[in-house]
RNA sequence: UGGGGUAUCGCCAAGCGGUAAGGCACUAGUUUUUGGUACUGGUAUUCGGGGGUUCGAAUCCCUCUACCCCAUCCA
């Protein structure tokens, strides 16, 4: 709980505590048009989430709004995949269908208000008359049109008088805007096709742009919350619901980073040639980052929710590392899921001094899982090893069975090998071994000492299985065809040997396969004649990787790009005048005087300050810095606070009254309130204090309280002086001289 | 090329003028009948680059660079 808050629910918490909302009402808004993946998944963590934590709502909205590509088949699937991540919606689903009357006649009121016409250029013309990035973009003539011609052509559009694409609604914004998207965007469109719930009642379809706004409205969502995408559409958004001028309180849109996963696709466009070209079985396929590929593989809706919060919510484009959702899983299965034993590529152990049959006692779980719960093992003399746990010539750091080296069988008794038996192609066909009766497991007298257990299985009771290894789909980082794919990225073992109280006892669906992995029962292929599993995820390995690092690659010394800086655009004449007279005359520093310069109003306002008091450098520095930051913050609005005003903080600045610090905290106030800088210095009693006397015992006491940092700081490290200055300033409520607490700290601590 | 965004460790990500959080990955060690888990350490003298303001800057100012989004009758 710890973990520090993202900056939606910063927003959110925020405007509960303001007042702006009495709750949140949040949406989760899919296209009913293609399966849900890892990414939605996110979007759905984030709104069901932010729901839940601050006592609000979510509703599942299905945005239906363009019936060519929409089908009932993916709005089961959307509800399926909030309902296996564990949540609920608020209501039944909603459809932004449901609204389409309500959306008629929101449309209908802006005609009227003529901030709407119907347009009836082609789509080709269309595209002409929008202009492009750079120039500005045309209205079309039938953009002259009547409100009641507008009002008429649009019924006609809704009672399916015209043929598609022959009218649209646009708004009438702005064909110039420098944001594309609001130069007169279009708000129907005429379709004449068969909805999936709306049949063939309706002739036009409002676009994305007019329904999500006035849904998420309707709905009384407080927080839109989309990705980074929609930013361009967040004017239009506003637009729509400010122009209607509708009761608020109304909905604002915020954006966040979609999810991006390494060595995986998630384009919708990207997942079907998956489907459709045969790379995988379906969008169910385990190596599928749909929620349903994953839930088939066997990640539990736990391991995906925790994975959403540890990467947590951001603007920043950025690609997470799948070892990250894969240690969520592992993490998951950990604590839950009972270990047994699975050979995957056997090798026979005859155990030529054991002739008897026994069952042993077996835990599921391993003392540091605090599960119970055990089965039956049987022993005999013929068993089953992995072909990878017995090596003639073993690598250095090898701890299995080798001719000299001895091994536990898990839950069982240690062996040594005696014989290796090879074919005439001299492949390893089996191994001779003897048993030592003394070190049963859990009684061992023995007193042999072995490196490793490795797992095993009975050769009679053992069942055969299907095991099915994934690996990720893409050999690429960033996959960009089919070419990257991982031709290995499925192996299919037919004749793995596992336990029999495994199929017998069923006593998970999910288990961990010793010193494998995690695997889970396939929920479909499963069957008691032919059980198949399909692996999560392996276990870490640090041998494997021990092994594998042999060619250690070079460090890459990866030396700083280096970056070249661009031109800077040359100064106009009069700016350049300017600052030939900043830096000549006035002394200031060029960084300063080029600022100032080049900023008309900058300039003009240091020029008013400068009238009033003769103090050229500190006043240029306080108006290219804080000024500045008030004037880009405040854009277009008039300042609150005057250049005199300004002249007199600098003054008390000056004659030392007040600290630099406390000059940036008294302008602030200033610039909020337009108060005089005197009086707020005097009502909050912001005198500077230098009194050392006042000050030496203030700075005794935090070093006092702070022994830790004393002796950090005498081991040398002098950062910590800021610490120590920081915390005298604070006590003073940054009252006292810097600079004073500045030398008293350091001589004090010498 | 206009507009809108974003840059903090190998990958995510806190931080909002006073000691550079945390997770994954990596790494060393301890425990271990899973080369698993758990535990304990180590990993950014530095925040895209360069300047400036300040006693003090990842945080404020200027400037440059790189990447993402926008010209679908898609969402």
């Amino acid at each position: 709980m710890s973990k520090s808050k993202d900056f939606l629910r910063t927003i959110v918490e925020e405007d509960l505590k303001s007042g702006k909302y009495q709750e949140v009402h949040t949406r989760f808004p899919p296209e009913p048009n293609g399966f849900p993946h890892i990414g939605h998944a996110k979007s759905i963590a984030i709104n069901f989430g932010i729901a839940r934590d601050y006592q609000g709502r979510c509703n599942l909205r299905m945005d239906d709004t363009n019936p060519t590509t929409e089908d009932t088949k993916y709005v089961e699937a959307l509800k399926d995949a909030v309902k296996w991540l564990g949540f609920e919606w608020d209501d039944s689903v909603r459809f932004t269908s449901d609204y389409f009357p309500k959306l008629y006649d929101y449309a209908v009121e802006l005609i009227k208000m003529g901030k709407a016409y119907v347009d009836s250029i082609n789509e080709e013309e269309m595209r002409e008359y929008r202009g492009t990035v750079t120039e500005a973009g045309k209205r079309s003539k039938y953009a002259e049109r009547s409100v009641e011609e507008n009002l008429d052509l649009f019924e006609r559009m809704k009672n399916g008088e015209f043929k598609d694409g022959e009218h649209v609604l646009r708004a009438r914004i702005d064909m110039s805007a420098a944001n594309m998207q609001m130069r007169d965007p279009l708000l129907y469109r005429i379709r004449h096709a068969k909805h999936h719930r709306t049949g063939n009642e309706w002739s036009i379809y409002p676009m994305y742009d007019f329904a999500h706004c006035l849904s998420d409205y309707i709905e009384g969502i407080t927080h839109s919350l989309c990705t980074l995408e929609f930013e361009n559409n967040r004017a239009i958004y506003d637009w729509v619901l400010d122009t209607l001028e509708l009761d608020p309180p109304r909905p604002y849109q915020y954006e966040f980073a979609r999810l991006a996963v390494n060595y995986t696709v998630m384009s919708k466009r990207k997942l079907l040639e998956l489907v459709e070209g045969g790379q995988v079985s379906g969008w169910d396929d385990p190596r599928m980052p749909t929620i349903a590929g994953y839930k088939r593989r066997g990640y539990t809706p736990e391991s995906i929710l925790t994975f959403c919060d540890q990467i947590g919510i951001a603007k920043a484009n950025s690609m997470v590392d799948v070892s990250q959702l894969e240690f969520c899983i592992r993490d998951d299965l950990n604590t839950k899921v009972p270990r047994v034993m699975c050979v995957l590529d056997p090798l026979k152990v005859t155990i030529t001094n054991y002739d008897e049959k026994e069952e042993l006692d077996a835990s599921y779980y391993p003392d540091d899982v605090p599960k119970e719960g055990f089965r039956k093992l049987p022993f005999s003399r013929e068993i089953y090893i992995e072909r990878d746990d017995f090596s003639q010539t073993p690598p250095k750091g090898y701890f299995r069975l080798t001719p000299e080296q001895p091994v536990r069988l898990k839950h069982a008794y240690i062996i040594s090998c005696e014989e290796v038996i090879k074919d005439a192609n001299g492949n390893i066909t089996e191994i001779k071994a003897v048993y030592h009766p003394a070190s049963k497991s859990g009684s061992d007298t023995s007193g042999i000492k072995v490196k490793s257990a490795i797992h095993w299985v009975s050769a009679k009771e053992a069942k055969t299985v299907e095991v099915r290894l994934y690996d990720r789909l893409f050999t690429n980082e960033v996959p960009e065809s089919v070419e990257d794919i991982n031709p290995d990225s499925l192996k299919i073992i037919k004749n793995a040997l596992i336990e029999p109280a495994v199929i017998t006892d069923k006593p998970d669906e999910r288990f961990q396969f010793e010193r494998q992995g995690y695997f889970y029962a396939d929920p479909i292929d499963y069957s008691d004649e032919t059980p198949v599993f399909n692996k999560i995820v392996g276990l870490k390995d640090s041998w494997g990787k021990k092994k594998k690092k042999a060619p250690k690659s070079e460090h890459k010394p990866q030396a700083k790009k280096e970056q070249i800086d661009g031109e800077v655009a040359p100064m106009s004449e009069s700016e350049q005048a300017l600052f030939d007279k900043y830096t000549a005359e006035l002394k200031l520093n060029s960084e300063v005087a080029n600022t100032l310069a080049r900023d008309k109003r900058l300039s003009s306002f240091y020029e008013d300050a400068l009238s009033m008091l003769n103090s050229p450098v500190a006043l240029a520095n306080i108006v290219a810095n804080e000024v500045a930051r008030e004037l880009k913050e405040n854009e277009g609005e008039t300042l609150k606070f005057t250049a005199k005003q300004v002249a007199k903080l600098v003054k008390m600045l000056d004659n030392e009254t007040i600290s630099s610090k406390i000059a940036k905290q008294v302008f602030e106030e200033m610039a909020k309130s337009g108060e005089e800088p005197t009086q707020i210095v005097e009502a909050k009693g912001l005198i500077q204090i230098s009194d050392t006397s006042v000050i030496a015992p203030i700075i005794d006491e935090i070093i006092a309280k702070n022994p830790d940092n004393v002796a950090k700081f005498k081991a040398g490290n002098t950062k910590l002086l800021g610490f120590f200055v920081g915390q005298a300033l604070k006590a003073t409520g940054g009252k006292a001289n810097p600079k004073v607490v500045n030398e008293l700290v350091a001589k004090k601590l010498k």
